[in-house]
RNA sequence: GGGUGAUUAGCUCAGUGGUUUAGAGUGCUUCGUUGACAUCGAAGAGGUCGCUGGUUCAAUUCCAGCAUCACCCACCA
């Protein structure tokens, strides 16, 4: 054995070994009789490689397959790729770019096979990068969220919400980016502080000596007013209601109504409403009966119904407006006003509510057999612990958005994705799913003129799908019996709304059971400034070069010593020297004890007072690092094993014995003792430390077949 | 506006269902090159566990309030 341990000498040999062995396949694994235990890997995007942050959920999750697979459960951890469509777009948009090029020059069959080529070399890349993090997934299984058969089960669902009454086509206020040219659901609007202008406008009356004083920060949007409102139990407009006013910029005449959703202590207490262009607006304007007046286009310019504003964008429109305002004495004043603006989460474009077509999944409507709600049926699976979110308090947090919910916009007006099985008449306006034969007539009024639906699928449609999607495409038939409920959801917190929530809504939607049974959430990675790592802030590291230097081991250490459930960590270059250092130490302990065992038996011997002691502590150890598994503790039993090697046995056992091993009489007795802590230690080491600990197991002499041939099957404790 | 979390050693963070000297890594100081390891060993310095009250025989830990920071949610135009 060489002085200093070498990971880059012995990490692709071992993982070689692993794979060669089948045992990351749960049918393939010697105990034929084991539990199921499956873990669904969430699949990363297939758009860039991975970062050392997912190293954390590769890691955890690595962890907990090992440590199941070693009590011998049948586990199967599932991997796959994301196609990532919004985010992939606009990845590749950037590649493109780049060479000068750009997507909008391309024909949309010719834009999607690029893409689609662009995402299988990430998937390979990905797929190295896991290996090298010593992922034990079934590769035999993997799977991508564009396959033919995982898309079919896309639109078995998509149908089953059709057929339902769960998913329909309606004109909505939407988040629409300008930039993109796309809607979004409620989640990818990020809002933020921004410094406005609260613009005091007045609209006179018919009768020119009445007025009504409106407070708007957005008096571009005026030409798409259709009334006013008031609340009705403000006694300052009693009178007005019922009467007409003139429109100041394009001179129509709207009316004043009455609707409670006023506030009569905001601004002035009178509301314009411009149903177009904001979702109170259009609520209220539904209320009323009124029209909605469409004045901005989906090219974030106004049509000619903004009258002198037509062919503006928005802020000029605003410019403009102010002016127009100003000229007809109609702005009474101005107000500094700082207020929350909903930005595009990627281009940082302002979001434009704005009327679409879109297709909604209704997450609150109730399903007529159960009388319950897609929201309904993953609340109560939480509140009654069928499925436990760790940390708990999280519990919280999800229930709050659970109760602010609202329907679902899941269409994008983009290209890359799953395109939705719909179409549209243009004779009756209806749309329809369809996803088996021909369409050539509307099922309405059998009229021949419809058209396909060009949109896609939001990404997360599909990923919430993912944990019976997988399993019940699977080669093997069995999978899904065999492996659903899944018993982890690994991920991070961040997408708890984005993802977890709807996949426990969609899971037991589709299949009639909980998706899994525990929701682990990590820690994000943050660099020294405490900011997210993302490419964009060019703050990411890569796993695998610090992996190369380190070596593995180490890092997976660092990513989840310290790191608890829930909570944000930085790492340093200086943590992961101290874990390599640690590998080192493993090294050297698993030498001096192997050099010293080259006469032993395997013989277990009459033990002193002293020796019973030593393993009475070693049961406490092995008693607390299984607790601590059980228990989702990963950060603490990492740490446990962790000094128990180092400060416990290597620097006070392995020095004790030190003497006895020269000891003729003694010898036996010191052997027995460091050859089964050495042992034990080295399971408990396996989960977190693969490599090492499978390289040293590999080199320790077999006795008689009381040991496996691959630590990562020798039995836990 | 509503909510959640954090505040513990110079730094990065654990932990405590209430009870002797509160932990780790890293950093720092002193000593040590006897064949497992200098990616090492030995010894050591370093914390009124954010503030103020309450419950209690006993609180860093439970409760309330406050302060600061961070994050999430939200249709006050």
């Amino acid at each position: 054995m060489d002085k200093i341990y070498e990971p880059q000498k012995t990490e692709q040999k071992i993982y070689r070994l692993w794979k060669k062995s089948g045992y990351f396949n749960p049918y393939k694994l010697p105990n034929k009789k084991g539990e199921p235990f499956c873990i669904i890997m969430p699949p990363p995007n297939a758009n860039a490689p991975l970062h050392i942050g997912q190293g954390v959920f590769v890691t955890l999750q690595d962890i907990m397959i090992r440590y199941q697979r070693m009590k011998g459960k049948k586990t199967l951890w599932l991997p796959g790729t994301d196609h990532a469509g919004f985010e992939t777009q606009v990845v590749f948009e950037k590649k493109l770019k780049k060479e000068g090029k750009s997507g909008l020059d391309m024909l949309r069959d010719e834009f999607y096979k690029a893409v689609w080529e662009y995402t299988q070399k990430n998937r390979k890349v990905a797929r190295k990068q896991l290996e090298q993090l010593g992922a034990s997934c079934d590769w035999s299984r993997e799977k991508f969220t564009l396959d033919k058969d995982i898309q079919k089960v896309v639109y078995q669902t998509l149908e089953r919400l059709w057929k339902d009454k769960l998913l329909y086509r309606g004109k909505r206020i939407v988040n629409y980016c300008p930039k993109h040219k796309t809607a979004f659901s409620d989640l990818e609007v990020k809002y933020k502080e921004e410094k406005g202008k609260l613009y005091f406008v007045k609209y006179k009356c018919r009768d020119k000596n009445k007025s009504i004083i409106v407070a708007t920060t957005r008096p571009e949007t005026i030409p798409g007013d259709v009334a006013i409102a008031v609340n009705p139990k403000d006694k300052r407009y009693k009178e007005l209601v019922g009467e007409s006013v003139i429109e100041p910029i394009t001179k129509r005449e709207v009316p004043i109504i009455s609707d409670e959703a006023v506030d009569i202590d905001f601004g002035t207490g009178a509301l314009k409403i411009t149903p177009a262009h904001d979702s109170l607006d259009f609520e209220i304007g539904q209320r009323h009966n009124l029209e909605a007046r469409e004045t901005l286009g989906f090219d974030g310019h106004f049509n000619e119904l903004a009258g002198p504003l037509a062919g503006l964008n928005i802020v000029d429109a605003r410019k403009k407006s102010v002016d127009i305002l100003r000229k007809n004495k109609a702005l009474v004043k101005e107000e500094d006003y700082t207020h929350e603006v909903g930005h595009c989460y990627k281009c940082e474009t302002v979001i434009e509510p704005i009327l679409m077509n879109q297709w909604f999944v209704a997450v609150t409507k109730l399903l007529p057999e159960t009388k319950k709600s897609l929201r309904d049926l993953a609340v109560d699976v939480v509140k009654n612990k069928k499925i436990k979110i760790i940390p708990k308090h999280f519990e919280k947090v999800f229930f709050h958005w659970m109760k602010n919910i609202k329907d679902w916009n899941i269409s994008r007006q983009i290209r890359w994705g799953i395109p939705i099985p719909a179409y549209y008449c243009d004779d009756c306006g209806k749309s329809f799913i369809k996803i088996k034969g021909k369409v050539s007539n509307c099922i309405y009024c059998k009229s021949r003129n419809i058209k396909g639906d060009p949109d896609v699928l939001d990404t997360w449609f599909s990923s919430g799908q993912w944990p019976f999607a997988t399993l019940l495409t699977s080669k093997n038939k069995k999978d899904f019996k065999t492996f659903y409920p899944t018993d982890v959801m690994e991920t991070g917190w961040d997408i708890l709304f984005f993802w977890v929530a709807r996949m426990i809504m969609l899971g037991i939607y589709c299949t009639g059971k909980i998706p899994f049974k525990t929701v682990y959430l990590h820690g994000l990675v943050r660099d020294k400034d405490r900011q997210k790592m993302s490419k964009s802030k060019g703050n990411v590291i890569d796993p695998l070069v610090i992996a190369k230097i380190y070596g593995t081991d180490a890092v997976r250490m660092t990513l989840i010593i310290g790191n608890t459930a829930g909570s944000d960590f930085i790492i340093s270059e200086e943590k992961i020297k101290g874990y390599r250092n640690f590998a080192n130490k493993i090294w050297n302990a698993s030498r001096f004890v192997l050099m010293n065992l080259e006469d032993f038996d395997g013989k277990k011997s009459a033990l002193t007072a002293q020796d019973k002691k030593l393993f009475k502590n070693l049961e406490i150890i092995k008693k607390k690092m299984t607790h601590h598994l059980d228990n989702f503790h990963f950060s603490l039993a990492g740490e446990l094993i962790y000094h128990y090697f180092w400060h416990t046995f290597a620097d006070k056992i392995i020095e004790e014995m030190k003497n006895r091993i020269r000891d003729d009489k003694d010898k036996k007795q010191a052997q027995y003792v460091l050859y089964k802590i050495l042992t034990d230690c080295l399971k408990m080491l396996h989960p977190f430390m693969p490599f090492v600990t499978e390289e040293i197991w590999q080199k320790i002499p077999q006795y008689k077949g009381k040991m496996a041939d691959l630590l990562i099957i020798e039995k836990w404790l």
